[in-house]
RNA sequence: GCCCGGGUGGCGAAAUCGGCAGACGCAACGGACUUAAAAUCCGUUUUCCAGCAAUGGGAGUGCGGGUUCAAGUCCCGCCCCGGGCACCA
């Protein structure tokens, strides 16, 4: 056969349309007796169109889901869409188009894309959030959770975002805006709202991510402990003076507190109120409403006394009792002791009110200072501490939690920055909570059989601070199922973040109408073997479906304590500029008009070629071109080449052998160890080079073998390509169903070897010696060179 | 302030366990082919000095020290960039 030229243009649409009638290509069964390995990546909100994240993103998983099939693996690789959420009801009040219509005709678009880029999902397995058949189990998770007082409601201050009236997580909240609206400030409002008790498993998604080395990057786990913030530390009572009411403080450093020099309480404390003297009730409410207003950042620390004092329960000191805006409501006890002389924030509000400030703990090699300058906040040696005088802070916190126990005025206590997951939204185009309430029963959860509570599709979206869904009357008004009276349906929707929190698990039975999934099933998928997906989700969606897994665990649907024993957050992609891709920037590339132009193949072996898929890369057009040319001389050469049928016994043959079991020692090293697919693409060029080289010197000398290898080792990366090729080399089957190429070290080794002889460091001359030389023939060599013996000194290999 | 990343040619990057720094690609320049262009192919390309040349010599991985026969890589002390958390007691 002689060479021919590459059409992308032809290749990818005529394979493409092949593989979408070949229904049991990518398919897993649980009955298949390979090892399974289940690849995830993060579904995508079908927001219109893909953006190069996207490509990027499945071109990691697709490439490795492929390498896995070849490697004998019963691979379960699906794709979902994550479909509910606001940008589909912001459409529709800009439109008018129901949000419904606009998801749905969304997916339609983007399962176009990911076809045309070659994804090998296994479309059976499609699900799709905003569909009855997926989000009646998130009601039924949530009823689930209602029974073990894991869902719950409560009255609560919570975030409020003007723009998408609704509430937001704490999650949701980034430097004090809605993270999807960052220069809009979010409002503090108080509204009743339902929870999922996170909290309740902090200690075991803190203590879990141990287990989750080295699977989950460092960054992640450290992102996610910080986000829970545990900190250990002791709860100790001061009791007001004349009343005996214990104000109860938390505190880190229990071991400081001789030197505690007033009790501060937050402006919003219970106590706070009946304490404030009435000439200062106008300052308290001026704090409060400046806390609700400002950036906590830019307020500065000030406060009043109230006239009260408490007492020290270990010095018997009498301190006086203040009300300060810069002490947490919701945070340990929403009160403090403040001991200026070790925190620099108890220092800065002490100094600025004449609050003494009295040091009492000296570092390990100094003496106490009489008077503190700055506070002093290591740890160190007690001092002026009674009978804990003379112990390292270490030590003295904890025998002081022992002492403060023992006298039942205190204990050592763990405290969390992590708060409850508030999950009601204002919103409709989301699941409905499965709650009705009704005036004589109250809160009355919507029993199994009448489940799903199904959205209506017809609705009068409004974009104000109201669900929409309050003036559906046919949906709202209900007979209460436990006393048949006229009753109402709970009218908030849950947080889109609750679909993506066990989706994953629907993929391995997603068509069971019984339950989310059967457990047996999933014990045979889970836990995950790679979940593949942004950074931006490290925090909020990866904590929550933590949580999740361990709810489902002790409701005995599964067994894994972890959804993901390996994840891989890959790098952004970048505009030319060097700044994230945005609309509003100019610097969006679409995937569709490079797919239109080069091809899927190029496009997703840029995507891997142009950084190591960890780290942020830039789109370069220009580099996409070498990519769109180097697949140009694998197919010239690969079809001028077909039909040689050789021994490869020639210099030429042997080399070309060497350099192809190098390579497929380099990229089976590259997937099997960390994934650097740039060097792998890399290797692959080299090896094309060399054989290009070799094919000139002897022409002819290019083996079937080496061939049909190479295009093997290319087909992760580039399938359709891959795919022709085989198909024109073979005339017939899958590449995909090929083996993996297995390289040979024998013929992988080099027979010569250049050696570099330095002196001191530096390279003074090489020599070519035969493979498995002898050390001592190896530096008679080097002595035999000229130059060596001139510079001679000390040496090494 | 605390916790993670990162800093290597004109650019993206490579060097996986301390052993030839800059693989591979882009861009640029020179050449072949062409009436011409595109495409393709060949060559040069870290930098400075010497030489007509083959070549030889010096410097070089953010900065300053250190360990080592040998450091982009390990240790100590800094600087800069990106990200996360932050009156969390």
């Amino acid at each position: 056969m002689s060479e021919q030229q590459y059409d992308h243009l032809s290749i990818e649409p005529k394979w493409q349309s092949v593989w979408d009638s070949s229904p049991d290509l990518y398919k897993a069964s649980v009955e298949d007796s390979r090892p399974k390995y289940f690849v995830v990546e993060m579904l995508p909100y079908p927001s219109g169109k893909l953006h190069m994240g996207h490509v990027r993103n499945y071109s990691i998983g697709d490439t490795l889901a492929r390498y896995m099939w070849m490697r004998g693996y019963n691979v379960l690789h699906p794709m979902g869409w994550d479909a509910f959420g606001l940008p589909a009801e912001n459409a529709a009040l800009k439109s008018g188009r129901p949000p419904r219509d606009w998801t749905v005709s969304n997916i339609a678009t983007m399962k176009g894309q990911l076809k045309r880029l070659g994804f090998s999902y296994d479309w059976d397995r499609e699900i799709s959030t905003c569909e009855p058949d997926y989000y009646r189990w998130n009601q039924w998770f949530f009823l689930r959770m209602y029974e073990k007082g894991l869902a719950y409601r409560k009255n609560s201050r919570v975030n409020w975002c003007t723009i998408c009236a609704t509430v937001l997580a704490n999650e949701q909240v980034v430097n004090g805006c809605c993270w999807r609206h960052e220069t809009t400030p979010v409002i503090q409002k108080e509204i009743e709202q339902w929870f999922f008790r996170i909290t309740q498993y902090a200690d075991e998604l803190v203590d879990g991510l141990k287990d989750l080395d080295p699977g989950w990057p460092e960054r992640v786990r450290a992102m996610q402990e910080n986000w829970i913030g545990r900190s250990d530390g002791t709860e100790v009572d001061f009791r007001l003076e004349g009343t005996n009411e214990p104000i109860r403080v938390f505190t880190t450093r229990v071991d400081t507190i001789f030197g505690a020099s007033c009790v501060i309480l937050a402006p919003e404390h219970p106590l706070t109120a009946g304490l404030t003297a009435a000439e200062q009730q106008a300052e308290l409410k001026r704090i409060l409403e400046d806390q609700s207003r400002k950036d906590p950042a830019e307020i500065e620390k000030e406060g009043f006394f109230t006239g009260h004092y408490a007492v020290n329960p270990y010095s018997g000191e009498k301190v006086p009792v203040w009300v300060g805006n810069f002490v947490l409501a919701n945070y340990g006890t929403g009160a403090i002791m403040a001991v200026p002389a070790h925190d620099e924030r108890d220092f800065e509000f002490c100094s600025k009110y004449g609050i003494p400030i009295v040091p009492v703990i000296r570092p390990v090699d100094g003496v106490l200072p009489e008077v503190a300058t700055e506070a002093f906040t290591e740890y160190g040696i007690a001092e002026k501490a009674g009978q804990f005088s003379g112990l390292p802070s270490a030590e003295a916190r904890e025998k002081m939690s022992h002492f403060a126990e023992q006298n039942d005025f205190g204990k050592a206590t763990i405290t969390y920055r992590l708060r409850d997951w508030g999950v009601s939204r204002q919103r409709y185009w989301g699941t409905p909570i499965p709650i009705i309430h009704c005036e004589k029963c109250g809160v009355v959860p919507v029993p199994d059989d009448q489940l799903p509570v199904v959205l209506p599709d017809s609705v009068n979206i409004t974009g104000e601070g109201r669900s929409p869904l309050e003036s559906v009357p046919e949906f709202i008004n209900v007979a209460c199922p436990r006393c048949g009276s006229a009753a109402r349906r709970e009218s908030d929707t849950m947080d889109t973040f609750v679909d993506s929190s066990w989706y994953f698990y629907r993929y391995c039975d997603p068509k069971n109408e019984q339950r989310p999934f059967d457990p047996a099933v999933a014990k045979h998928w889970f836990p995950m073997d790679q979940y593949i997906g942004g950074i931006t989700h490290a925090i909020l969606h990866l904590l929550y479906s933590r949580y999740w897994t361990k709810v489902m665990r002790d409701i005995g649907l599964i067994e894994n304590n972890e959804p993901a024993a390996n994840l891989f957050t890959q790098g952004m992609v970048l505009g030319t500029d060097g700044t994230a891709m945005s609309k509003s920037k100019g610097n969006v590339v679409d995937p569709d008009l490079m797919v239109q132009k080069y091809g899927a193949d190029t496009c997703r072996l840029f995507t891997l070629f142009a950084a190591p898929p960890d780290r942020d890369m830039e789109w370069n057009e220009s580099s996409v071109e070498g990519q769109f040319r180097f697949l140009n001389r694998v197919y010239r050469f690969i079809t001028r080449n077909i039909n040689v049928e050789r021994e490869g016994t020639s210099q030429g043959g042997r080399q070309a052998l060497r350099k192809l079991h190098q390579t497929i020692g380099k990229v089976t090293g590259d997937f099997d160890n960390r994934w650097h697919f740039n060097t792998s693409i890399a290797a692959l060029m080299e090896l094309l080079n060399e054989l290009t080289s070799l094919e000139e010197k002897i022409p002819g000398d290019i083996t079937q073998q080496v061939i049909s290898a190479y295009v093997k080792l290319l087909a992760p990366f580039a399938p359709f390509i891959s795919q022709e090729l085989w198909e024109l080399m073979s005339g017939s089957g899958q590449i995909l169903r090929q083996d993996w190429p297995v390289t040979d070290p024998a013929l992988a080794a080099e027979d010569e070897l250049e050696v570099p002889v330095q002196i001191n460091g530096k390279v003074r001359s090489r020599v070519v010696v035969p493979i498995g030389t002898s050390r001592e023939d190896l530096e008679k060599a080097a002595l035999a060179e000229e130059k060596i013996r001139v510079a001679l000194e000390g040496k090494q290999v």
